[in-house]
RNA sequence: GGACGAUUAGCUCAGCUGGUUAGAGCGUCUCGUUUACACCGAGAAGGUCGCAGGUUCGAACCCUGCAUCGUCCACCA
């Protein structure tokens, strides 16, 4: 039986927990690997396990759970892989800092292990969280399946990836200069470090016979190389020669070296180099094979190099320096306004120190895996399978800054001088490890597990690399290392994955995966790290298209930001406006790789027009419970069993309503297969809200039969939320679980999440037992019609607004009309409830005509029957009117005239440009008509 | 310096390969106690599509230049 008490407002609170409980425990988030379906897989990109849902996370999970769930209802064997990641210096900062502020103790303190332990008591918690929250969202991903990047079986990839790669030749040990975070204490990646615009001063130096300038005086105490271009007039005369130049700390001997490097125009065009604290200049000392030594240390000091400033702080020791070198007359200027793009830590803010360090890092340049019958390198690779379209970006426009990053990668460095994450895989024998400075092959050995005896000295006592693995490093395994089953023992990596590929198993199945889903904020990052170890790890892509959705930002288009307060919590919006809702605000009107501006109005809409579909259930749903009630009901009493089935013809409206649910289902159908969601969405709001509940249901209300059985509703609403449940999962499964309990649909699916997608050919309407698909040109009428009976309706409602008729008064109107009669005369009940107006469909106009207003339209004429001082107002509004309708067709008619047009527009195109002309002039010269009596 | 994006109604945004009188939501105004919904219904007002050229029978859409805002990359002696 129908609940009688459904209440008037949805409660989202009431529903969204219990409905996905049910979902999660029915097993229906794990794939049906019995269907026969093509597979589908997405692997979740894992939240950080240090923080909370963010309205980025919303996004993602949103826009990966409609790619699921339709997927799912396509009967396709879906898997959506949902976890979490460790994001090393994210977490330990956090942890490090939490530490701090409890018990006033730095983790060094604490000691490894103690700290290592803190933050897993803080991982477990935040993960705890932020599975909670992901559950809010409706995200319907296999939690079976769950991974974490530092579980066993993630860890022993990480660790047989790193192993290959050194035994490939894919990752060395080299002192390189690499940026440096002095407050984190670990090296960055190129892209970890961001650049904020500051303004400082520039100095001048005299240095010998040279000027150079310089941002950072404090690095060039030990500066002897000075570079000049080989064409610079000025210069030549020094070239080779080494002089001996007052400087900092001492007298300094300088030697000139011509070099292209240096750019004639800027400056005095000659440069000194810092080999140890520049990345071109380390270059050029590497090229020349100059001295490296460093001056500032890994705790942002001045190391002994630094003469008398050793010790010195970078600040202090600049300040000292420029004073020191005042004070010997070689400061030649200062620039106070200098605009300095001063390099930061993308997690910290501080200052990144570039230094030579002794660091791990991955060869993106040596040819080192078969790829198309050729060795490749990583980087060529990457560049390739975006470039054959084997993977493919979208939006298309990120392929190119994908291409123009990839031509601009070095070598990635890998090691960080942190405690949280993957240990290196890297052992050093205790004899030798106090050599490890100077960094000699034959004292380390790089194995998963550790060494029994050192093949160089015999001894067995190791010690392992105490540095851990770049984060990302970890990640960019992530499509596939989450899909491996638990490593044996004695597996290698090649083993491993080759029982892996066996048919039936999950990485079989399930990898490449579909799509990747991600802000494009991470393409780099991410994405592009994904593709360079995937291919050289599996031979094969890590996924088939990449889908990168825009950043969220505040009405005003301000990042969200905790300092700023601008932030908006998802999960304060999922209390207030429900999960659906928050979803469709975040998905409806965006546009992918476009930023969108979230606010509170905007979900508060969205908000209502879940609960819009809620009363159309509601309206449906106690309707039929009169379908018992009802007079002619031979089966009053019989509850809901097929007896009750009452055949009846299709109204206009039956059929058209149908017709536009079948052009619905094409267009968002192919929406979908589109990656258009934002578009799919919009089709099913507009359907249910402009189409079904405004007219369909609307005009239901008109006929003698009540609702339920006796019409479409129930089956059009059907289909209708089958096509929405990707958007709305939640209200959309609560309204068939209804729809079902009250017998007015029939259905073998448990859940709505479940069940099939619907196909345009196949639109069911068990009311007359058959199948009834509607010829395309059967169509074209019933819309037509429905078209027109629209205008009539609109027009005279307009009129009534115009003149300031209250419903409350019953009218009467005569209609001419040529082409409509008999529409119309079908349809006089419908127009009469719809308009509160009675009319009489007339072969002419009406005598009386002082007492009546006018709309004109192309295909009727409607006279209002009214008093005579309400008349009295019109004359403006047909002036208007008129004018309007006069433009319109002089613009036609040029058109028309036009030549060329005629000449080279298509034939559909001029002919359609004719028959309106023919319409409007017709209408005009009805208006005209009406104008001269 | 390079690349990319944005510029359309008061606000937030659609507008797919050029072809109705450029659309939606919110907001505004008018009307409405019609038995699904006021988180509602009916109706209206509001735009020379950033600017200037060009291509075309026809441009919001294509081309060139410019402007403003934003993002990324590179550079920074």
């Amino acid at each position: 039986m129908t609940d009688k008490n459904i209440p008037k407002t949805y409660d989202p609170q009431k529903v969204e927990d219990s409905l996905y409980k049910q979902w999660e425990s029915s097993g229906l988030f794990e794939p049906d690997i019995k269907s026969k379906g093509k597979p589908f897989s997405i692997a979740m990109p894992p939240p950080n396990a240090t923080g909370t849902l963010h309205l980025g996370h919303a996004v993602m999970l949103a826009l990966e759970d409609i790619m699921t769930r339709y997927a799912r209802m396509n009967g396709r064997p879906t898997l959506w892989l949902p976890g979490t990641d460790h994001a090393a210096i994210a977490t330990e900062n956090k942890v490090e800092k939490d530490l701090l502020e409890k018990s006033k103790k730095t983790k060094q303190q604490l000691g490894r292990e103690k700290f290592l332990k803190e933050v897993e008591k803080f991982v477990a918690q935040s993960q705890d969280t932020i599975k909670k929250q992901v559950r809010k969202m409706g995200a319907s991903c296999d939690w079976s399946r769950e991974r974490y990047t530092l579980d066993a079986g993630l860890s022993r990839c990480v660790q047989e990836v790193f192993v290959k790669m050194y035994n490939d030749g894919l990752i060395y040990r080299g002192h390189r200069i690499v940026n440096w975070c002095t407050r984190c204490q670990s090296t960055l990646a190129d892209d970890e470090v961001e650049y904020k615009e500051q303004y400082g001063k520039f100095y001048y130096l005299k240095y010998g016979p040279v000027t150079i300038g310089t941002a950072r005086p404090e690095t060039k105490v030990l500066d002897k190389v000075i570079i000049v271009h080989p064409d610079d007039k000025r210069y030549k005369k020094y070239v080779g020669k080494t002089l001996d130049v007052p400087w900092i700390d001492g007298t300094v001997k300088a030697t000139f070296v011509a070099d292209k490097a240096t750019d004639m125009n800027m400056g005095s065009g000659a440069m000194t180099i810092t080999p140890a604290h520049s990345f071109v200049d380390f270059e050029l000392a590497q090229k020349y094979g100059f001295e490296i030594k460093q001056i500032i240390g890994p705790d942002g000091k001045l190391t002994k190099n630094g003469g008398k400033f050793a010790g010195l702080d970078v600040r202090e020791a600049r300040d000292a320096i420029i004073a020191e070198l005042k004070k010997k007359g070689l400061v030649e200027k200062i620039d106070e306004n200098y605009v300095h793009n001063l390099s930061v830590c993308y997690r910290c803010d501080t200052p990144v120190e570039p230094l030579v360090a002794e660091q791990w890092f991955v060869n993106v340049d040596k040819p080192a895996r078969t790829w198309k019958g050729k060795k490749r390198s990583l980087k060529k690779i990457a560049i390739d399978v975006v470039k054959s379209g084997d993977i493919k970006i979208l939006p298309d426009r990120f392929t190119k800054t994908y291409f123009q990053w990839m031509a601009n990668l070095h070598d990635w460095c890998v090691s960080r001088q942190i405690w949280f994450g993957h240990r290196i895989p890297v052992w050093y024998c205790k004899e030798s490890s106090k050599f490890k400075v100077q960094s000699s092959k034959k004292h380390y050995i790089v194995s998963v597990n550790q060494p029994k005896v050192c093949p160089d000295c015999g001894c067995k006592n190791f010690e392992q690399d105490p540095d851990t693995l770049d984060t990302w490093f970890s990640s960019a395994l992530w499509t596939f290392s989450t899909l491996l089953d638990a490593p044996k023992p004695n597996d290698t990596l090649d083993s491993w994955i080759k029982r892996n590929k066996q048919p039936g198993k999950d990485l079989q199945l399930f990898h490449p995966t579909s799509v990747m889903e991600t802000g494009y904020d991470i393409l780099f990052f991410w994405v592009a790290r994904m593709i360079l170890m995937t291919t050289y790890v599996l031979g094969e892509v890590p996924f088939k298209t990449v889908y990168l959705h825009g950043l969220v930002r505040d009405k005003e288009g301000r990042k969200m930001s905790k300092s700023l307060g601008n932030g908006i919590d998802p999960l304060d919006m999922i209390s207030d406006y429900g999960a659906d809702a928050t979803r469709l605000s975040l998905v409806l009107g965006t546009t992918p790789g476009n930023d969108t501006r979230l606010y509170e109005e905007k979900i508060a809409g969205y908000r209502n027009f879940v609960n819009k579909i809620w009363n159309i259930a509601r309206f449906i749903l106690t309707r039929s419970e009169s379908t018992n009630e009802h007079p002619n009901n031979p089966n009053k009493n019989s509850g809901h069993s097929d007896a009750i089935r009452v055949i009846r013809v299709a109204t206009l409206a039956d059929q058209w309503i149908q017709s536009r649910l079948q052009n619905l289902i094409s267009d968002v159908t192919n929406h979908f297969e589109k990656y258009e969601f934002s578009s799919a969405g919009e089709k099913i709001y507009d359907f249910l809200w402009h189409e079904l509940a405004d007219w369909y249901v609307e005009i239901s209300k008109c006929t003698d039969a009540p609702l339920g059985r006796l019409s479409l509703a129930p089956e059009i609403l059907l289909e209708a939320i089958k096509l929405l449940h990707p958007f709305t999962p939640f209200i959309t499964e609560e309204i068939f679980q209804r729809l079902k309990a009250s017998g007015l649909i029939k259905s073998d699916d448990e859940f709505l999440a479940s069940a099939a997608w619907p196909k345009a050919s196949s639109v069911q309407t068990p009311h007359w037992g058959v199948s009834r698909k509607i010829s395309e040109s059967a169509r074209k009428n019933i819309e037509q019609d429905f078209s027109a009976l629209q205008e009539l309706i609109t027009t005279i409602r307009d009129l009534r607004a115009q003149h300031n008729l209250p419903y409350s008064e019953k009218l009467d109107a005569a209609i001419t009309t040529a082409k409509y009669k008999k529409l119309f005369q079908s349809q006089e009940r419908v127009i009469e409830q719809l308009t509160k107006v009675r009319i009489q469909v007339l072969p002419s106009k009406p005598v009386n005509q002082e007492e009546y207003i006018l709309g004109h339209k192309a295909d009727f004429d409607i006279y209002l029957k009214l008093s005579r001082q309400t008349m009295a107002g019109q004359e403006k509004r047909l002036a208007k009117e008129r004018a309007n309708l006069e433009n319109y067709v002089k613009s036609l008619e040029s058109k028309l005239a036009n030549k060329n047009f005629l000449k080279n527009a298509p034939k559909e195109v001029v002919e359609k440009e004719k028959l309106k002309l023919k319409e409007a002039q017709a209408s005009l010269s009805r208006h005209s008509d009406q104008d001269d009596r």
